[in-house]
Parts: structure tokens; C-alpha cells; sequence
DNA sequence: CTAAACTTTCAGAAAATACTGAAACTTCAA
DNA sequence: TTGAAGTTTCAGTATTTTCTGAAAGTTTAG
């Protein structure tokens, strides 16, 4: 896989970029030459592209697998592995937000929830436990939320946030129209 | 400030995550030590809490202020400063996100901008250009919404995020009621 | 102005993280 | 069963990031 300079750039921005994603450099330059390349590349390629070691690529590639971002073909008659993008933009978006939930928001959340919950009787200072509580609440929140907002169709979520705060109006009109019944109450038309 | 065993595991739990939420350990215990201490804390105070150096606490102040997570109180007649959390749990949280937002996709955003504006006819693959308009609409799709979630009153943000997916619902009969109109449709109750 | 009280800076040390390359391992065609 | 083709592992090295502590800087009471 040769490389023009646009491209070369755009790849070394995805790995200066990787720090902050959650992976390293490697991963993420990894991650960009296999997102912008129409076919499927062998370790072998990808280590000549970024013209880096055999054993990094290998790292590299588990921990592509393991954030489910990249997956392998096969060429019946041909040893090689190859590797590609696994999806679209979209999902692996989705892909990556979802796994940096659970290394981001879950460990905390389960921590908060365990010292809540074991010391009820014991001597944190009030305001300190309040906090937790706090913080526990809203990471609740948000899990289930970012849930929710998962498993909806992509084309919905994509339209709601089109809609962005519009669905604040909204809601608040169908607010007024149902103030505390069922659904169904709207489509009375 | 002493600290019970409960919260100094909390604090160096935070320390722990600090660098995944895009700080260092000091910067993370410091804010957690900060979010649970019912007082104000001079910078000596958090250095021997956390037993770090003067020199590292003063990096960790710069750096929370950048972030604008914490805020300086000085008592009349005592030269010394007093660091305290720069609001609630809520506001710390969208505080965090926006300054992940300003490190973690602007940067890519503009990145790919320029690339798409420069080079309307240049010799970038035809795959690799597709690839970087869809990562960069989805990019400025997410910044518009997230501007606009920002926006938005704290209750009514929660209160959309407690509806979690039922909001597509909702849309979806308001949708149905009204297929192309104007707000102000809804209200014909 | 002076100097005590306090804060910041920054060069070098320490710690954490990432990368290389050679050896060990696996797979499969013959 | 063998060995060529391919992959993974990991000890050692390189790089990056963080932390310390002493020196430089700042502020203010007297």
C-alpha cells in the first residue's frame, strides 16, 4: 500500500490523536490506514505503510480486535491474514464509544456503587458521601441513557440529534398536551 | 485535612482513572480530594493529604484551572490560597466533556476540513475521501448536538436523558401529527 | 524598601508506556 | 511427519510522561 502525503498526514494525525482516544499511536495509525483503505491489508503490508515492526503490528492488531474496530479475511489458497475496518463509520464510532465507556465510566460507577453501598453505617464525612452519590447518580444516568440511545435505529438517532435541542420544544408541547398520562394520549388526532 | 480509609481509596481511584479521562494521576486524586472536601484546601494541605510534592501540586492547580474545574478563594487576612471544586457534580461533569470535546475531536474536525477544502483535485484515492467526509459530517453532527445539549436547562437535559430512547417514540407520534409543519400544529388539542 | 510568606518554574530523576526484533509457537500443504 | 509460511510473545531498549525539590519569582505587611 503506497501512500500519498494527504493521506500519510491524515494517518499520523489519527495516531498523534490515539493518546486521547484510548489506545496509542500505533493503534490508531492502524486504525486509520485500515478505515481509508478499500481493500483488505496483511500485517506484513501494514507494518511496510507505517514502517513499523512485525511485533507492534501483532500488538497492535489484538488490540484492534479486542475494541471489536477490525476484523480478519481470509483468501481460500492464501496463508495471509487480512485485515479490515469492521463497518462503517457509524458503528465503529459506536464501536469506540462503547468501549471507552467500560474502561471510562464503569469502573468508577461500580466503585461508587460497592462504597455506597458497604458504608451505611460508617464514618464518611457527609458532605464527602453526598458527592459520591452525586456522581453515582449521574453516571447511572448516563449508562442507561447511552443504552438507550444504542440500541436505537441509526437513522432515528441520527435525526434526533439533527434535532438537537429542537427536541427540548418538542417535548415540552407534548408536555403541555399530556401532562403526566400515556403515550397514547397523543394520538388522539 | 485527614482522610478515612473509604475516601483515600475513592481519591486514589480517581488518581487511577485520571488518565483515562485525559489528566494525569495528581490532577484526578487532586479533583477528587477537592469534590469531597466540604472546605477550601491551600495547596500545602493537598500535598500532605496526598503526599506530593509542593512543586506537583502547583502543576495540578494550573492544569485544573485550565479546565476551569476549580476556583481560588482567598480568606482576608491569610496570603495563602484556597482551592475548592468550580461548582456541582453536574456542572463539573459538562465542564470535563467540553474540554474533551476542545481536545478530542476539534482538532480532528479542523484537521480533516482543511484536507477536504484543499483537495477537491488532488490525487486522494476515491475511498479514503468518502471515508474522511463521513468521519467528518459525523464529527460536526456530534459538535452541533453537543452544543445545543449545552444549551439546554440542566432539568430539562436530565429529563430528556431519564426518557432515554422513549423520545424516538414521542417524535415519531408528533411526526405522524404533524409531517412537515410548523410547532405550533401540535397545540390543536 | 525589605524580608517573610507564599507560589511557580524547570532541570533532572523516576516511572510508565510503547516499540523492536529475535525466538517460540502455530498451521497447513505435500 | 516435516518444514515453509505465517503469527505471537516477550525481554530488553527507547520514548514519553510525570514527579520532585531547589531556585527564581511574586506579593504584601510593616
Amino acid at each position: 500500500m503506497k501512500l500519498n502525503t494527504e493521506l500519510e498526514n491524515m494517518i499520523l494525525h489519527f495516531g498523534e490523536m490515539g493518546s486521547r482516544w484510548g489506545f496509542n499511536r500505533t493503534v490508531g495509525q492502524m486504525l486509520a490506514l485500515l478505515v481509508f483503505s478499500d481493500e483488505p491489508l496483511s500485517a506484513d503490508d501494514i507494518a511496510a505503510s507505517l514502517s513499523i515492526s512485525r511485533g507492534n503490528v501483532s500488538m497492535a492488531l489484538k488490540e484492534l480486535h479486542s475494541w471489536r474496530l477490525i476484523r480478519t479475511h481470509r483468501e481460500p489458497g492464501d496463508r495471509k491474514d487480512y485485515f479490515l475496518a469492521n463497518g462503517t463509520i457509524w458503528e465503529l464510532s459506536q464501536q469506540v464509544l462503547e468501549e471507552r465507556k467500560k474502561r471510562e465510566v464503569d469502573p468508577t460507577l461500580s466503585m461508587l456503587r460497592s462504597q455506597l453501598m458497604a458504608s451505611e453505617q460508617d464514618a464518611m464525612p457527609h458532605h464527602a458521601r453526598q458527592q459520591m452519590q452525586e456522581i453515582h447518580d449521574l453516571l447511572e444516568l448516563f449508562n442507561h441513557w447511552f443504552d438507550d440511545m444504542q440500541h436505537m435505529k441509526p437513522e432515528h438517532l441520527q435525526a434526533l440529534m439533527r434535532l438537537g435541542s429542537g427536541v427540548g420544544k418538542v417535548l415540552e408541547m407534548t408536555d403541555r398536551l399530556r401532562p403526566k398520562t400515556k403515550k397514547k394520549a397523543i394520538g388522539n388526532d
